[in-house]
Parts: structure tokens; C-alpha cells; sequence
DNA sequence: TACGTTAATGGGAACGTTCCCATTGTAACA
DNA sequence: TGTTACAATGGGAACGTTCCCATTAACGTA
């Protein structure tokens, strides 16, 4: 089969020039006669003419591509919030590359160089290592997936991980707990983990003291999860409920726990944080914190839309996703 | 901030032609003196130059860019496939484009569209409703994951769900259960679905006979599993053990025995297919046919790397990943 | 010494679009 | 009727790369 069709081979069967064919491909409100309009759009029809963005992107510097950098999309948070930014994109014609860093510095790097090769029109990003500095000097918008870590010169979009700890904490002294666990995921080299310090502020507040036994460090991780609660489980007094920084450390808690002999929440409540699909299919399914992973992504996309159609603005955004407390069977009064 | 450097700057810098330079960034065997080279590399350090990827595809039609069209990211199955695919591609310095069809055969067509207009170098697609002809015609390398389906002038990769079936079923048989019932998933208005077929062929062979009652088609989804084993509950002979046609519906399936007051697997077996994290987290932790997702993306990603290479073979490849059975607790002998 | 051969390099065209600027036609207005 | 204004269109340059072809230098060989 010949080459495909350019605006050329359109314009010549049109009978007008490029440009014209041109202006009606882009449509932006560039002044064509209707008729001649017409004209365009049959030998467009008739030739099959589809416009190679890449020779328009070479001149506007468009490309109407954005990436998504995230640590994995294995691990079960991110598709959902992945399906939010593409699905917000790809309605306003974006296409979305998604790249996973593993938490690599290097990868991370090398996928920055890729967007500025690519003249990538924006991207959104979890950073595992970069900073904000680093990310300004890529020179492209972007719109930052954390609230924990410092860049200020971005607009950055997270979940209310602090409100969400107070949610759970609420729940469970609610409940009639004051003996509280806490199995707080490790923050990558950042700041204090939101968190932690939630925990902190909070039992202050409601007049606990806080003992360091109960509070335990570790990486995210099914695994982890599972030692950390063997941990606290081997204390001469364990906690009666416990509340884990995200759902796959609940998970292994709650292995723990019942390899222990014990019962969820008959000896001791369990709350997660992220909702994703797997805690609500357990025995006993988890009360857990809900993030809007959906929402995130689609806010994010938002953000940075506007980032691309208007140039820098002069401030930027902090936004704060509010969490939802899902009450299910793995928390109640302590026995 | 200037303008980004480009190849003539380069060329200015070194006092080279931008040929030079062009033949010393693209790298591809061609002759350039040692010296020669080492002082366009220089220059490239000095400028901080970086190829314009756009003005390169658009002269070589060859964008480095492959996209990956699923039916849905937020959908458990797929994320480890697209791992697999990104880390086999990323590799090869490909980007990979993600979009999610959610089965809309128009979102499908204007992904392909999308694709050609973009000149991506290919694409690995699980196809909702594009035919093999459409694909031919959209004249862009691919691969297809799905064995069930017909696309003669492709690579084809996926799962041998048959095999798989086979497996879950001589496991339930070794068992001793004789009256084995099935939840079918609704094939996407393609063929037979294999584990149908699979389900029927074994029964035949073990001189089962096949009874119509205990064969349940649903679409995927852990609602639809539900009710299906409901109705496979309110038989007046229910099945002593049940394959469901993913996990997705095992965990649906195991929800209604759960209701029914029954237990797994004393009251009935359960075998589910896929190996999605959350059957490794249920109470019983559910048996199930492991598909080699991740290992289902790198084989795609192989098998159109070598087509963007080496253009068209005259014949076409079906590769079929065997699945692997998970011996957990939701099986056991019939009580 | 003349000549072919090869390695190393350079100049310009080409990829397909959009943008700048010029030109034409037509309507509005004094 | 002449002038201005604007709508509609076209021609060519530009975006940054790679490819084709030409040129030069160096070398071996008859």
C-alpha cells in the first residue's frame, strides 16, 4: 500500500492550499468560508487523511502526550488512581505513558530524561527520589502525587493520610479501646511520616500516654506486616486494637494474629488504610480507611490541564484528598 | 531559560557537521573518527543536548513508543501483565502508552486511530471487539493476548485456560468429588469459551456424565459469582466441588457458601483461576490456576519487538503460557 | 606515478505540519 | 468613488532530525 496521505494530498484534491487544509484540521477557530470547509472535509473523508501528530508536535511543541511515573502498577493502589488521571486525560485527547521506578533513583532519572526527549506536554508523578529542584529543572509541568514531602514549587494532590489516622483512631476509642497499636509504614527517606505524627497528636489530645512498645517501624509489605504484629503480640500487654498504615501491612497483621490463636475483633480490632480490593474479602472483611485513589488521579489530571493551558501560575496548589472511614467486621468494643 | 540546544549547536561547538553529530548521537556503526566523536560528546556534554525524539521519528518513522490497550487497569488481573510488558519494553528503550477499553468497541477504534496518528512502533492489544481484518488494517505491528480468539495474521499470546481447567478439574477428581459444578465466565461474543470446552472434554473422559444444572454462564464479576453459586445452592442435588472461570467469581462463589451457612472446603470445594492477590488473603485461602500474568506481558512485549525489527514474518506465532495449579485451603476430599 | 578503493566528513533535501506574512476580494463607511 | 477594514486564502519558512549523495584524504596496488 502507498504512503499514507499528508495535508498535501488533501489540500491538492480540495483544490486549496495547505494552509487552508490546515486551519480546518485544527479547527481553532480559524476563519475558513464554510464551503470551502466542506470541500476540505470530503477530501479528507476520501483520501482517508489522518494528521501525523509528530510533524505537528515538531512545530507547536504539543505532543498532547503525558506520563504517569508511579513506583508500581502491581502494587494494588495504583491502577485505580491510574485509571483516574488516564481517564480524565485521554476525554481531552491525551495519551498517558505510565512508567514504574521501582523506588529507583536511577530509573527515576532516566524516565525524566525520557519526557524531555519526548517533549512530553506534562507529567504526573510520585517521586521516589526526585526533588523539587530536579523537577523544575526538567522544565515540563507537573503536578506532584504526595502530600508528605516538600515541593513547593509544584501543585501537589494526596490523600489526607493525617485526617485519615485521626478517623481510625477516632473509630476505635470510640469503641472503647486505649491501648492502641500502631504499625506506621517507613517513610522513603522523607519527612515524619503523616501517620505517625497523627497518632502522636491524637492520643495526646485524648489524654494516652504514648508508649513507645506499642508503635512499631517497618517497610510496607505483606511480610512486614506479619513480623510486626508478632512483635507486638509478644509484649506482656498487647494492645487491644491496632491500626496499620495501609492495608497490605493489615493483612499481615491480621496473619498474626490469628497464627497466634487469636481472634479478629473478638481479642483485638484491626484497621487498615486504602481500601483496596483485597481487605474487603478477608474473614473478617477489615474496617479500613478509604482513600479516593480514583478521585486523586482524576484531580491530578486537572491540575495539571490547567498547568499546560495556562503556563506557570503564581502559586500553587496543596490538595488534600479527604478519607472516608469504612466501618467492616474487623473492629469492635474490646472484650 | 533559551532554547533547548539542538544538533546544529552541537555541530557549532565541536566544528563538526551536524551529520557528525547525527551519526555520532544515533550511534549506529557508522564511521566517525575516535577523536572526532570524543569532541561531539564533549560538546553534547557542555550544551547539555538531548535528542529531539519528535524530529527524529518524524524523518525516520520510528517513534519508540508501543501502546498497551486492556480493558481495564483497575481490573486485578491486568496490572502484572502491563508490568511485564513495561519492563521488557522500557528496556529496550521503548515508552509504553496505556489505555483501558472497558470493553467499548468505539474507545477501541479511537485508541487505534489514536495509534496511527501517533505513529506508534506497535502495540500489544486484548482485543473487546476489533477484528483480525481491522487490525490488519490499521497497519501498525501487533500482538494480540487472547487465545480464545481468532487472529490468523498475528502473534498471539496467553494462557492456556484450557490446560488450566484440566488442572483444577484432575485436582477436584484426585479428590475424589465427582459431581463438579462450573461458574463460565460469558465470553465477550467470541467462540466456545476453552474452559467450557476444557470442563466438558474432562468430564467425557472420566465418564462423568455432564449434567446441564451444574454449569452456570455469568459475566466476570464477584456479584454475578454470587448468585450463581446461589443457584447452584438451590439445587436439589448441589455440587460437591466447584470451578469458578476466575477468581474474581471463586470469591463471589465463596460469599454465597458462606451465606448459605456452608463451609469451604468441608461442605464444598472451590478452585479459582488467575491467582489474583486477594485469593491469598481469604478465609479459606482459595486453591486456584495461576496464570503467568507477568510473564504474559514480557513474551507480548518479545514477540512484537521482533516484529518492529525484522518487519513482517510470513507466519504467525500462538504461544500459549501454561497455567500452574495452587494447592491452598478451599479444597479437600468430599466429606 | 597514476588509479581505484575505502574511511571520514559535509551540504542540502526531506519528513509533515504550523506559523508568519502577504495578497485578494468584499463590505462598510465617509 | 475612494478609503479603510476585515474575512478568506495562499506561499514559503521553520521545527530538528536523518538520509542521500558528493567531496576529500589516505592508502595500497599495478
Amino acid at each position: 500500500m502507498g504512503r499514507r496521505p499528508t495535508i498535501i494530498d488533501v489540500a491538492r484534491v480540495a483544490g486549496v492550499s495547505k494552509t487552508t487544509v490546515s486551519r480546518v484540521v485544527s479547527s481553532n477557530a480559524a476563519p475558513v468560508r464554510a464551503e470551502t470547509r466542506q470541500k476540505v472535509l470530503q477530501a479528507i473523508e476520501q483520501l482517508g487523511y489522518e494528521r501525523n501528530t509528530l510533524a505537528g508536535g515538531l512545530r507547536t511543541d504539543r505532543t498532547y502526550t503525558v506520563a504517569l511515573f508511579i513506583p508500581d502498577i502491581a502494587n494494588p493502589f495504583w491502577p485505580e488512581v491510574a485509571r483516574g488521571v488516564q481517564d480524565a486525560l485521554e476525554s481531552e485527547g491525551y495519551a498517558v505513558v505510565l512508567a514504574n521506578s521501582d523506588w529507583d533513583a536511577d530509573r527515576e532519572h532516566e524516565f525524566l530524561a525520557m519526557s524531555r526527549r519526548n517533549r512530553f506536554d506534562g507529567l504526573i508523578i510520585n517521586p521516589a527520589s526526585v526533588t523539587n529542584e530536579e523537577l523544575v529543572a526538567n522544565g515540563i509541568p507537573a503536578v506532584v502525587l504526595s502530600l508528605d514531602t516538600d515541593y513547593p514549587d509544584f501543585d501537589v494532590v494526596g490523600s489526607d493520610s493525617y485526617g485519615g489516622t485521626t478517623l481510625a483512631l477516632e473509630h476505635l476509642v470510640g469503641l472503647g479501646h486505649q491501648r492502641l497499636g500502631l504499625i506506621s509504614g517507613l517513610s522513603r527517606g522523607f519527612q515524619q511520616p503523616s501517620r505517625l505524627t497523627s497518632y502522636v497528636d491524637f492520643l495526646h489530645q485524648h489524654g494516652i500516654p504514648v508508649e513507645d512498645e506499642l508503635l512499631v517501624k517497618c517497610p510496607y509489605g505483606q511480610e512486614y506486616g506479619r513480623r510486626s504484629m508478632e512483635q507486638l503480640l509478644s509484649l506482656s500487654n498487647p494492645p487491644t486494637a491496632l491500626f496499620a498504615a495501609n492495608d497490605i501491612l493489615a493483612i499481615g497483621a491480621l496473619q498474626a494474629i490469628r497464627e497466634a490463636g487469636l481472634r479478629v475483633p473478638q481479642d483485638i480490632s484491626l484497621v487498615g488504610m486504602d481500601d483496596i480490593y483485597a481487605v474487603s474479602v478477608t474473614t473478617p472483611a477489615l474496617t479500613t480507611v478509604a482513600k479516593q485513589k480514583y478521585e486523586l488521579g482524576c484531580q491530578a489530571a486537572t491540575f495539571l490541564l490547567e498547568h499546560i493551558r495556562d503556563a506557570a501560575p503564581e502559586h500553587f496548589r496543596r490538595h488534600a484528598l479527604p478519607c472516608r472511614l469504612i466501618r467492616r467486621a474487623s473492629s469492635a468494643p474490646p472484650s
